[in-house]
DNA sequence: CCGCACTTGTCAGAGTCTGACAGTTTGGGC
DNA sequence: GCCCAAACTGTCAGACTCTGACAAGTGCGG
């Protein structure tokens, strides 16, 4: 029933995944090479030794082959951010908590390759989009609730996405040839580039 | 050759983007009705009179339709943020430059109908976001160009995308039934929302 | 008045995604 | 160890979006 995370009882979940990461790695190699847009569903299947249909079982979608689940990682970023203290801004939580994400994302992030085919099309960074407000929705009603004042929930919805936005820029800026700082540093010359909300925190 | 504005020389232009804008707006109305996904484009041809293959020589994709040209209004805000002083922050720019936008938004902005389908169905959402990176991919270098220091490429699609960020809240705030004030209001208290930068300009 | 460019409809096809059905495998309780 | 229900898979069929090619119609310009 629970498919969204590998609970460590079932076994049938276990291979599930399994399957995922296989196929979702696969995946990423052949459009690499090729191109998002020039290789089909069909051949991914036949490169995994299985059928269309049962590809379309594991993603619903062909663009979620390099985007993931997007209900994963939502609830991590908001329990991060819940845990941060209520001393500091709120920008200064929110760059904290995305700070987890990307140490907990070797999982996910699977290396450049994912980013890099994510950044070149189009329609892949629209989906990874979807992800993003899918944890914005997760996110904005606990920071509306360190607001005061009016418009808390339009304000929260602010100082969410522009922190998707520092995340979005941190990582696009990651994958570029050149550069050699860690997703991490590049987030906090990311959250820098705002304007001024205290001293960073350690 | 030249689609993108209507030259008053052309008359088959004039003539053209009459047939755009009644296709959209009576697509809009259709999926406002229908939903999105419960109206196809035979469907909204059939309405307008004519084939669906002709819909798509209008509108390369279906939801073109309820978002509009991506390129068009790209460069009036880069003008707009041109135009400003160089004195006041950059964010005081950018919230200018979007605040003309909507004024001059009018047309584009087919009233309150096209954000309400656009905000509710998560392809449109996306879809609109590509329209926003085209945008950011025009402001990203005359904001770069304004800011010294080293990574002004990074903090500039930060600033631009965190100014996309309180134009999209604003506009989505803007939609709900209970609201009164209006969207350059509402940009008003989205852009405050974000930690101090200078004083709001007149 | 006529050529020419633009527009339109029709046909055909590729590709994504979904539902239904039947056969097979496998996990887990007894 | 056995058996049953549940899950997984393949196959078939279909709806829908989007694209290219071709022929026919329409109206502007010289």
């Amino acid at each position: 029933m629970d498919t969204q995370t590998a609970s460590p009882g079932g076994l049938r979940a276990i291979t599930r995944d399994a399957v995922r990461t296989h196929l979702s790695e696969l995946a990423i190699d052949l459009f690499t090479e090729h191109g998002f847009d020039n290789v089909t569903v069909e051949q991914i299947a036949a490169a995994a030794g299985i059928s269309a249909r049962s590809v379309h079982r594991y993603f619903p979608a062909k663009e979620d082959l390099v985007v993931g689940d997007p209900t994963a990682y939502g609830s991590v970023v908001r329990d991060a951010f819940l845990a941060r203290s209520t001393d500091e801004s709120v920008l200064s939580s929110l760059r904290a908590a995305f700070t987890v994400l990307l140490d907990h994302g070797g999982q996910d992030i699977r290396g450049k390759a994912a980013l890099c085919v994510m950044t070149s099309v189009p329609a892949l960074r629209a989906r990874n989009h979807e992800k993003h407000l899918l944890w914005a929705s997760l996110l904005t009603p606990v920071v509306a609730a360190r607001l005061r004042g009016s418009d808390a929930e339009l304000r929260a919805q602010v100082l969410v996405q522009t922190a998707l936005a520092c995340f979005d820029v941190a990582l696009t800026a990651w994958v570029v040839p050149g550069e050699q700082r860690t997703p991490a540093e590049l987030l906090g010359v990311a959250f820098a580039a705002l304007p001024s909300h205290g001293p960073t925190p350690p």
